[in-house]
DNA sequence: CGAATGATCCGA
DNA sequence: CGGATCATTCGA
């Protein structure tokens, strides 16, 4: 699931214009089984949306100061969500260099999102998930989790990003 | 490296 | 209630 949105769009009716982005690095967050997940423990006001249906939006504030956006992926009871990390500016971004989307607090950022924005339903709201060629398999690298202090990372892949894209986070990205 | 900065959640 | 924690970023 996670690797499957790579290289699509990811497009905000911001009040100011349309943005347009294009998603190079995400990350698979699952429920009760995986500790590092904010769905661990159970469902509380925060992520009820992640055990909602899937094709939400779920936006929370980390360490006060920025958003991350997260796209709800199981089935209606069970948790689940990808993170999404980093993106290319299509259209609508302000910013000049291509890294300004690098890394899931710049992205929510640069898009204008916040907690406000959590619990969308993609498609029928101003945030919508658009198709795109799928990205050559070849072009698609894996690795554990990032910046969690607890939390099992397991052997299996839970983060994809797009090998060479500016768009990956810095510290994924190891630059 | 460590500060910034506030919502959230657990335990008491 | 209090305090620890945090799916991060930026600047020294």
């Amino acid at each position: 699931m996670a690797r499957s949105l790579l290289g699509k769009l990811l497009v905000f009716d911001h009040p100011v214009g349309r943005r347009v982005v294009r998603i190079v690095e995400t990350e698979g967050y699952l429920g009760s089984g995986d500790p590092a997940s904010h769905a661990y423990r159970g469902i509380t006001p925060r992520t009820a949306v992640m055990f909602g249906r899937p094709g939400h939006s779920y936006v929370y504030l980390v360490y006060g100061m920025y958003h991350c956006l997260n796209i709800v992926t199981e089935r209606d009871g069970a948790a689940g969500a990808v993170l999404l990390r980093g993106a290319e500016p299509l259209a609508g971004i302000d910013a000049a260099d291509d890294g300004a989307l690098a890394g899931p607090g710049r992205l929510a950022r640069a898009l204008g999102l916040s907690t406000a924005h959590t619990g969308l339903d993609l498609g029928r709201s101003a945030l919508h998930v658009h198709d795109a060629p799928p990205v050559a398999r070849t072009r698609i690298l894996t690795g554990p989790r990032i910046g969690l202090s607890h939390g099992a990372t397991k052997d299996e892949p839970w983060r994809f990003w797009i090998a060479g894209s500016a768009g990956v986070s810095r510290v994924g990205s190891g630059r």
